[in-house]
DNA sequence: TCCTATACATAATACTATTAGGTATTTAAA
DNA sequence: TTTAAATACCTAATAGTATTATGTATAGGA
């Protein structure tokens, strides 16, 4: 009954489309947290180059959140222009990176970014979860 | 010394443009959230309006988030094109309410958004604060 | 050899939300 | 009593973000 869908499933191309309907079933929500995500990485790890941010993000949330890197690159370019990142280019491997790091107004910002995140979580919680199990 | 200030905030206009600053300050990260909203608060409360729901929200939130009309509306009626909500009209006091709840298909869908709701919010939270502390 | 992974980037398109209007009734305040 | 605010719906122009689909280029494994 199901060999041939078995063995449709096993080829490569459908395989990897798969595994993207399956990654990318909530991306609606993940619309505008981009930049508290990248602020935040770069807050602990002091510096981060561009496919690094991706990959950390990928580990972190079990591969649920890929984010694309035509979303990535200009929202790098963009917190760069407003001075909330510095970037040094350094080569590795013949290959070029690009390291971003917070200035100190991105520092501060971080930290007022990451407020809102809290405060954004505790609201949501609050609409879905109205009456809340208090366990002791 | 602060007496101009007092005085010019007092005026209607400005002081409401300053309530409206408060509560704009993070609407980035709701994006994306709003038919998730929607569906749990029909969930839970059988049937409501367009006004009710940004009024629910409003209180529910403490006046944080508050979502526009120019948002909810067009929202309401992709939902119900998409055939997640029934509407059913009614004269109350001589104004029209149009409430809206939810069909078969959309208390199913709804389980689904809820729960990859809660991955957000798991993701989110993991990306965050990456070392919870455990309390005893 | 060819595909995957690494590493950057952008252009066209789609989608969502904000801003800023509009209509109309009821109620509270000045 | 006139005015403003609250209630209740709506849409069009614009802004902003993300997806999709490309492109370039090197390294390494099947």
């Amino acid at each position: 009954m199901y060999r041939n869908l078995m063995y449709i499933c096993f080829r490569k191309e459908i395989a990897l489309q798969l595994v993207m309907i399956k990654n990318m079933k909530n991306s609606q929500l993940y619309k505008g947290s981009l930049n508290t995500i990248i602020m935040k990485l770069l807050e602990e790890n002091g510096k981060m180059y561009g496919y690094e941010i991706t990959q950390k993000v990928k580990a972190i949330t079990s591969g649920e959140l890929n984010i694309t890197e035509g979303a990535l690159y200009p929202a790098l370019h963009k917190l760069e222009a407003e001075g909330i990142l510095d970037v040094e280019m350094e080569k590795v491997d013949n290959r070029m990176r690009k390291y971003y790091k917070l200035t100190e107004k991105g520092t501060t910002e971080t930290v007022n970014r990451l407020s809102e995140l809290e405060d954004f979580i505790r609201n949501m919680q609050s609409l879905v979860n109205p009456s809340p199990k208090l366990e002791f």
